[in-house]
DNA sequence: AGTTACGTTGACGTTAACGTCAACTAGATG
DNA sequence: CATCTAGTTGACGTTAACGTCAACGTAACT
């Protein structure tokens, strides 16, 4: 069967506009087959695209997102190309549990902060009553 | 003592340029005192620079930033305001759970790419010796 | 007085990631 | 046949978050 999606239903699932994936293509992040005119998004397409989106949420760039993506490709160049690619993960990773901390302590922060609003209202309610 | 920065000082010791703190300023993100001409940075100041760059290792906007940050503000607005606010910190949370949850699964992603990378050059080395 | 260091306010430039037309094509349908 | 309904390719517009001058102030050395 090999899957097919055309360009709005993937728009639609994943809540972007076509706008979106062909700006993505043109940056060559998605490569669709085409049916005459218009394009063919695979399962491998779909699931580019996740990780493009999973990589916006997290605050990287598309060329970021794309250097992800190389990544997941068994046919990664030579020796050095690879000792690059496992010294860009390192950093990614690095990253990622800076992230992970400011997350954390963010997180505490707004509990916190929630804590402090309700106190606020049921003085506020009280004072009313 | 109420410790005090020059604006060199600031961008310094948090690796940001002296346009940037202008720019925040402009943005009303912070509000420097003023010796004479020149900006004086207090504590607060520093505090409040440093939840800003928190934000945006989190891929916070600056607006977003600005919205965190007047959480902290003890002298939040009237009980709809303040409701907002904590209406306002729940979509954040679930937004930072969401965050963690891609975090986590690009950290074994990338964990698997690097033992996959690692893999691929020891073979190489092997069939070179 | 000259220059060196640090600061200021405009104001225009830049990049990423799309948005928003316009003008066109190709197929399906009343 | 006309008119929807999807799709296409330019090409220019937009916003956020600064960068990058220019032109100036001031305070301290030397």
């Amino acid at each position: 069967m090999t899957e097919q999606y055309s360009i709005r239903e993937l728009a639609e699932e994943f809540a972007v506009t076509t706008r979106t994936l062909r700006f993505y293509e043109e940056k060559g992040l998605l490569e669709p087959a085409r049916d005459k005119q218009s394009r063919r998004y695979s399962a491998a397409d779909r699931t580019r695209l996740k990780l493009i989106l999973r990589g916006k949420r997290l605050g990287f760039t598309l060329e970021e997102s794309a250097d992800i993506i190389k990544m997941y490709d068994p046919s990664a160049g030579n020796k050095k190309q690879i000792q690059t690619l496992v010294d860009k993960i390192r950093e990614k990773s690095e990253l990622l549990k800076q992230q992970q901390k400011d997350l954390e302590l963010m997180l505490v922060d707004l509990a916190t902060a929630e804590k402090r609003c309700l106190a606020s209202i049921n003085t506020a309610t009280a004072k009313t009553a």
